[in-house]
DNA sequence: CATATCTCAGGACAACTGATATCC
DNA sequence: CGGATATCAGTTGTCCTGAGATAT
């Protein structure tokens, strides 16, 4: 056990922990670094652009949504948002000329959503800087496979949580 | 190049983005899911113990920066925000009896900030639900090893990006 | 009728910008 | 004085909740 825990030690200090008081620097500690930092790059790429964050996950998913078109509910579930606040979202994207809502004759609840040309391009000019700054880390083919792996196993281990939320003493 | 093109293919075509129209899934849109998924149980978790999730990181921040107290401009700096907004942040955290600010004797245009011990309870509580959590994964001592591994590196490769938010044509 | 999808009205509130006071 | 630190004033904007309309 010493040496497991000697060896965890060893890989478990990263440099940028070194001005906080942690006891121990775990999974979440990391997590939650990312989570900050890609928040980070994630704002400069879009604002790049001209939009904000929220709005273009919003505006890749509806591009991502086929020939079909995206439905506000469905959206809303996949973001985490009320569907009352992403009509609202929508509004003001369908007022800036972004986004257009059809209606769907297949069933008339429901709206498929799509991109206009100009935002279209939009949203390819934000991936491609997503790309780019992607083939800015120069990862090695090993590399890259065991950080893909790595993504994918915490994905599956999150995408199981759905019913987490612990309750505190 | 034929043979390293099916190895990735067979590991870059995870179950969740089957309805998603991508060409390729790479890092980034990894990344944006993990920023999802995490950002939901940070949700979740700080919910439950009735903190909003922005609130947490900075009484989180306060808790780690010791005997000195937080400053706002350095928990500002870290989470990304103006100062400004941090001070009614700050004026929120207070109001409600969570923090508090003392006058820095040694260099007083400074404030340090300090947890009151109800709230140094509320964000322990968070932080035994974030490792609750993280222990729930069960991760085995090579699997941990291996995230921790690879989320380092990225890590690492996001901290050097400083100068990325590549501009568009 | 029960359910699903979307919208509307009204409100909450977090965060920003720019200017200001104080201190090193 | 030039820089840093924190705050204030005024505003913007995003999102939510809860109720309602229309379609299946």
């Amino acid at each position: 056990v010493a040496n497991r825990r000697a060896r965890e030690d060893a890989v478990s200090r990263p440099e940028w922990a070194a001005e906080m008081h942690l006891e121990s620097v775990g999974l979440v500690a990391r997590l939650l670094r990312l989570h900050l930092l890609f928040g980070r790059v994630l704002d400069e790429v879009t604002a790049a652009v001209g939009i904000g964050d929220a709005d273009y996950l919003v505006l890749g998913l509806i591009e991502r949504s086929g020939d079909q078109g995206g439905s506000p509910t469905r959206i809303a579930e996949i973001l985490g948002r009320s569907t009352g606040g992403m009509t609202l979202t929508l509004d003001r994207l369908e007022g800036m000329g972004w986004v257009t809502r059809e209606p769907d004759p297949r069933d008339r609840r429901r709206i498929a959503l799509r991109l206009t040309p100009a935002r279209a391009d939009a949203t390819t000019r934000v991936r491609n800087a997503l790309y780019a700054w992607e083939a800015d880390l120069r990862l090695g083919d090993r590399e890259k496979e065991r950080l893909f792996a790595m993504a994918d196993t915490l994905l599956e281990l999150l995408a199981d949580d759905r019913s987490s939320a612990p309750a505190p003493p």
